[in-house]
RNA sequence: GCCGGUGUGGCGGAAUUGGCAGACGCAAGGGACUUAAAAUCCCUCGGGGGCAACUUCGUGUCGGUUCGAGUCCGACCACCGGCACCA
């Protein structure tokens, strides 16, 4: 009797219905409901079984939304084409990256319809389009015109496998990101955007965003923002001073030395001719260390200038040295060392003999034969002339404003963050539209001849000069200035992979304007992101790129709000059966490929999200589909002999049925999918027990469940829909709502215990009273309170009974 | 080192936020149907003890609060993730 479903045949027939009758209109009453996906690379590999469950997850929140509240959802799809995995792809399988591009594009895209999610593929874009990266470079032009954009020659990361520069939020650990190349410093002339400028912005934005926690601190600590203040030292026997940043100016009597980095402009000046040589040496060493070393290596290095400085406070004399712990790219590229409060600093000086003077009494007294650092900002003020007696605390406040007004220095605040480094020395990307003229320096490319195109090449193999593929192209780098006409050369650089996902959630609500990124009218009415579905991996990179982009765009008067994305939800990854990472090299990627065709999506989709809880990681168990398949077919089967049968509603299938609403809203507006199918199975099981009882269930009650489960497992829900007699898809039905006084039991199960330990179950009417409860708890454990007293009662109606007893 | 997160059966994981620990599913074992197999259906399934109704221990460890703790508090351990010489 039981025969299982013919998915095939149901999935077929409804792809086909909604290709036919798309379920998702906009009427332009409707409210919009902007779900996204973090789009993909088409990368030649294809999709895994965890690229899909992200897929899934933001189809059924999607789905959802558009049953609940009427929505039209906005559910697009698009490709982060350009970009080093592409370009390197092309160059292992010998083609030209456009063409392969092309190829996986057209194959991803089979593999993202197979999941069945509601897409509009009128809305689909692609960053590699001229008509795509023409706003890209418009973006670029527009923050050059603003002065956000700029050149500047410093010393970068450089990843020697991608011949390229990196940004630091690619750097992790002193290694390339993507390829886990050691990087080294190389010093060159790049394009840089001032996201600094954005950094209270950015900083102050989380607080409105409902995002995960860990993203926003993780944000928050990568902006790193500190309050101090600079103070200036006077060099000794010259008119130069050194300043140094610092967030404990209520520690300045302590300081006893001073550090400059290494790359410090002042360290040729201050080096006295004794010590030239060893400063040389020192300076070169520092240079070749490769970031590996100079992250993980903390033991202290230094050498001495040969010079000193004067304490603006007190007059001490301090020797000024140079160390590479000192970092030449934050705040000043130079520290007041105090080094009995603060862990580095005194390492340096037990290293090199240094004096330690203690300037914080912590508990009132000088701590004796120090052995580390005290450095909680706690505790009295001690050797420090007018400012003994003072809270250390109290003074770290007020210290900034005090050496302001002295005038030996002023209140600061520093950031962790760095500017952009944004552009990179390879072909595949966008190139940067500007053009180098002698007289006139650098020219944005007037917006009209926009887009640049990215011109073919013969070689776009990447170099090791630091210099474009696009140099060598010299009928494309030689053109005219747009100023003065003379002849001038093109930017030769291209833009990172992290250019075109800057703004692109913000094109596909536009995608064919020729006269902006986005008409006004369209961001108004479709923008921003209400949810936004993808990996934890972005949380520094994409996510803050983003960020700075919207805000950027909002202050060019391009779009009305500033942060793009108002919900944010990282899926976990789907691991191998083993639980490591899915990878090529480890030959344990899973293709949903063949699952969707032996079990079907609708169990496929089921599964992805049965697997764990949808934040969490899950180690992929192939056999676990099975169990979902079988539920499918007991569901099925339940379905059609009740459509056969007709029951008539009995009051427990009507309370079933506002359970089970109840039951699976709740979890869907917890994001808690995993056990929203746990419920779905439960409910199933005593359906199809009713069903063997009294032939079906009732037709209402089975509606009801289709209509729930139809964002979950659509094909299957359409067909049983259309089959218990409607002809409208059961997505424009009304998300249920529960009753519930229908809901609740009329009689209850009760725990009855004796000292917190159950002794017996008893089933009460909802509606007794305390000492009726009472009264049957104790009739249930009569024989075991014979001999006893009871010390307390405790009721807790509709949960639990205790009796406190005692001999 | 600092900041997060997690720790529950053979496995993935539940527990309405302090109220029957182990829902739901996988795997395993037994049975029914079948010539047989698959599929399906029924039963068992944390550990110890008992023929048995039952009993006792049990949510990383130790302690505390409470009538009652996986859940709250304190100390610790392990693993995972992020940051890491940012003055």
């Amino acid at each position: 009797m039981s025969a299982p479903y013919n998915h095939i045949e149901i999935e077929t027939k409804w792809r086909k219905k909604w290709e036919e009758n798309p379920i998702n209109v906009n009427d332009g009453k409707k409210p919009k409901y902007y779900c996204l996906d973090m789009f993909p690379y088409p990368s030649g590999a294809g999709l895994h079984v965890g690229h899909w469950r992200g897929y899934v997850i933001s189809d059924v929140w999607a789905r959802y939304k558009m049953m609940d509240g009427n929505h039209y959802v906005i559910h697009p799809m698009g490709w982060d084409a350009f970009g080093l995995p592409a370009e390197n792809y092309a160059i292992q399988t010998g083609q030209h990256p456009s063409i392969s591009t092309a190829a996986n594009i057209s194959n991803i895209k089979k593999q993202i319809d197979q999941i069945g999610a509601i897409r509009d593929w009128d809305m689909e874009l692609n960053t590699t389009d001229p008509e795509f990266y023409r706003w890209t470079q418009w973006i670029f032009v527009q923050m050059f015109k603003k002065g956000l954009a700029y050149e500047k020659e410093m010393p970068l990361n450089w990843c020697p496998r991608c011949k390229a520069v990196l940004a630091n939020e690619e750097v992790v650990d002193g290694k390339c990101e993507r390829c886990g190349s050691e990087t080294t410093k190389k010093n060159l002339r790049q394009w840089m955007l001032k996201i600094t400028a954005y950094a209270d912005r950015l900083l102050e934005g989380l607080n409105g965003l409902e995002w995960p926690e860990k993203v926003k601190k993780m944000q928050t600590d990568w902006i790193g923002r500190s309050y101090g203040a600079e103070v200036q030292f006077p060099v000794e026997g010259s008119d130069e001073k050194i300043t140094v940043y610092t967030t404990r100016p209520d520690t300045l009597h302590g300081a006893t030395f001073m550090v400059l980095a290494p790359e410090h402009e002042l360290v040729s000046k201050l080096t006295t001719p004794e010590q030239k040589e060893a400063v040389e040496a020192y300076c070169a060493m520092a240079a070749n260390k490769s970031s590996v070393d100079r992250v993980q290596n903390k033991e202290k290095t230094g050498v001495f200038t040969g010079t000193c400085a004067i304490n603006p406070l007190n007059g001490a004399k301090v020797p000024v040295w140079i160390s590479d712990y000192v970092l030449a790219d934050y705040g000043t590229g130079a520290i007041m060392c105090v080094p009995a409060h603060d862990d580095r600093d005194f390492a340096f000086a037990k290293k090199f003999d240094l004096p330690i003077v203690q300037v914080i009494a912590k508990d009132g007294v000088e701590i004796p034969d120090m052995q580390e650092a005290y450095t909680e900002a706690s505790g009295t003020v001690i050797n420090s002339g007018e400012w003994n007696g003072m809270e250390s605390s109290v003074l770290k406040q007020e210290a900034p404003a005090m050496i302001e007004k002295m005038g030996i220095g002023k209140k600061t605040v520093n950031y962790k963050l760095r500017d952009w480094v944004f552009s990179r020395q390879r072909y595949w990307g966008e190139p940067i539209p500007i053009i180098h003229c002698e007289k006139c320096g650098a020219v944005p490319v007037p917006e009209d001849q926009l887009p640049v195109l990215l011109p073919d090449v013969e070689s776009y193999q990447p170099t090791d000069t630091g210099e474009s593929p696009l140099a060598a192209i010299d009928e494309w780098v030689n053109t005219t200035c747009p100023c003065c006409g003379g002849p001038a050369k093109r930017e030769t650089n291209t833009m990172p992979q992290w250019a075109g996902s800057s703004w692109y959630f913000l094109r596909y609500v536009d995608v064919k304007n020729r006269e902006a990124l986005v008409s006004r009218e369209k961001a108004d009415k479709y923008l921003p992101v209400d949810m936004y579905i993808g990996g934890v991996e972005h949380a520094v990179l994409h996510l803050l790129y983003s960020r700075f982009y919207t805000k950027f765009l909002h202050d060019i008067g391009a779009i009305d709000f500033d942060e793009p994305f108002r919900r944010l939800f990282n899926q976990g990854m789907i691991l191998g059966p083993k639980g490591v990472k899915m990878s090529k090299s480890l030959g344990n990627v899973v293709s949903p490929d063949d699952m969707v065709r032996d079990y079907g999506c609708d169990s496929l989709r089921i599964y992805e999200l049965f697997i764990g809880p949808p934040q969490q990681d899950s180690a992929w168990d192939e056999r676990g589909i099975d169990g979902v398949n079988r539920f499918l077919n007991k569901f099925w089967n339940t379905a059609v002999v009740s459509i056969e049968n007709k029951t008539e509603a009995t009051p427990e299938m009507i309370r079933l049925r506002h359970k089970l609403i109840s039951d699976i809203t709740m979890r869907l507006d917890q994001f808690a999918l995993n056990t929203a199918v746990s419920k779905f199975m439960e409910y199933n099981n005593q359906m199809q027990k009713i069903a063997q009882e009294c032939g079906g269930v009732d037709l209402e009650t089975v509606g009801t469940y289709v209509t729930l489960l139809a964002p979950f497992a659509p094909h299957i829900c359409e067909e049983l829909w259309e089959r218990l007699g409607h002809t409208d898809s059961v997505f424009h039905e009304k998300w249920p709502e529960a009753d519930k006084s229908l809901a609740a039991d009329d009689v209850r199960e009760i725990p009855v215990q004796l000292n917190g330990k159950t002794k017996a179950v008893i089933s009460i009417s909802a509606e007794a009273s305390r000492e009726e409860a009472l009264e049957e708890g104790r009739k249930a454990v009569a024989s075991r309170l014979e001999g006893m007293k009871i010390v307390k009662e405790i009721v807790v109606p509709g949960k639990i009974i205790n009796f406190v007893i005692r001999k």
